[in-house]
DNA sequence: CTTGTGTTTTGAACACGTTCGAAACGCGAG
DNA sequence: CTCGCGTTTCGAACGTGTTCAAAACACAAG
């Protein structure tokens, strides 16, 4: 049982440690520094959070925590689905930009899914359906019609796409990430150009052979 | 200047650190441990490689360098461009088949590119066009007609989709990486009836705006 | 108030990557 | 042979993530 105090020391933690990371970076911040930010001994952080790494996991849920409003309002904002997804990743990229080191480390977790917080594991699930719902309400009475078949992956294909981008927004040392603006501007024509000529007669096959690509994916 | 038996003890170390890596895996190797396999202290690792990391980058220069001779038997094989792709991926696959671990710590790597080993980074510039290389022979007088518009960047597209699939190798818990294989079937066909396709007459527009997204990447 | 129990907090200790100053070695010059 | 100097080797020490046993605390029961 937690009683309110102790929630109150895992909270000032938490805000300790971002405060740091944001500073000074994830790698450069002491476990020891956020501690003592916090007011706290060492160990008392890792009564709360059992690993640096999850103080990262705590970062990761409040920010989904967060969005809400922000993809509500982007997706009432417009029909259009370019607009959409746009605004999507801009509210996304935007939480992330004071926080660059921090997803850096959720994406190199992302190598091996037995780690707590890879954005693929078990433990991000959550997150994950959460924001590939948001996906889908984009897609949802838009002005891009979708193909039957195509329609129940689309979502997480659109949130894979954006991990790609996230991934290379990371990699990507020009000043503002403007080559990552560029990546984007150019593949999200080519994405929503691909959806709308999707819908076209000859297309059936090419659609079939997407799928296949899901169904290997998923397939244990 | 080297000595002859410095350059001895180098390999000895080396030898004895993938021996170590093998059997237990990157992360669970010590560097204490691979100064003891190898008959030395500590430090004397520490002198001849700069850090654990480094330790990797010398297995990747080496496979690099072991595979030229697979590399250009699975060429000399055949001239259809599906075979061969697959040849190289299978030589890839199989150097690291027992290295997952290494492979491992090369794409956490990949993350940032200030890190010495990233794939993506300077360092790793000599071994990532050599690679690169092999695809561009994959491509020439293979079966396969390329547009010329897009002949002179397709090598790094291949090899960009080899880096995906090596990553999802990684994740890949399921038996004997079979979903990786399965992956493998599902796209390597998508990717060369796309390549077939994109000759068609009506496919100019497409292959713009996929030039536009590689331009989009390199340009500082 | 005292005792017992579960919760919270502490700080020393541990493991491991890495650094560093000193020692040992090898070898050409005198 | 001896000296000097660059190369190689050594192992103690440092920093940091993490663990752990013990102390402090909160509070309900008697």
């Amino acid at each position: 049982m937690a009683t309110a105090k102790a929630e109150e020391t895992r909270d000032r933690i938490l805000d300790a440690a971002l405060r740091l990371f944001r500073e000074r970076g994830f790698e450069q911040t002491t476990m020891r520094e956020v501690a003592i930010e916090a007011g706290v001994a060492t160990g008392a952080a890792y009564y709360y959070y059992r690993s640096k790494e999850d103080l990262v996991m705590a970062f990761y849920l409040r920010t989904d925590d967060d969005a809400k409003e922000a993809f509500a309002n982007v997706i009432a904002s417009s029909k259009e689905l370019k607009k959409r997804v746009r605004g999507l990743l801009d509210v996304k990229f935007e939480q992330f930009t004071e926080h660059r080191s921090l997803l850096a480390a959720l994406l190199k977790a992302g190598v091996d899914p037995r780690a707590r917080l890879s954005p693929f594991g078990k433990e991000t699930k959550e997150v994950r359906d959460d924001n590939i719902e948001w996906f889908a309400r984009a897609l949802d009475e838009s002005d891009v019609n979708v193909p039957k078949d195509i329609a129940a992956d689309l979502p997480r294909l659109l949130w894979m796409y954006h991990m790609g981008l996230m991934y290379f927004w990371i990699i990507d040392e020009s000043p503002g990430q403007r080559r990552t603006r560029r990546l984007i501007d150019a593949t999200l024509d080519l994405v929503i150009q691909l959806l709308k000529v999707s819908t076209l007669p000859l297309m059936g096959p090419l659609r079939k052979r997407v799928l296949k690509v899901l169904r290997a994916i998923d397939e244990e």
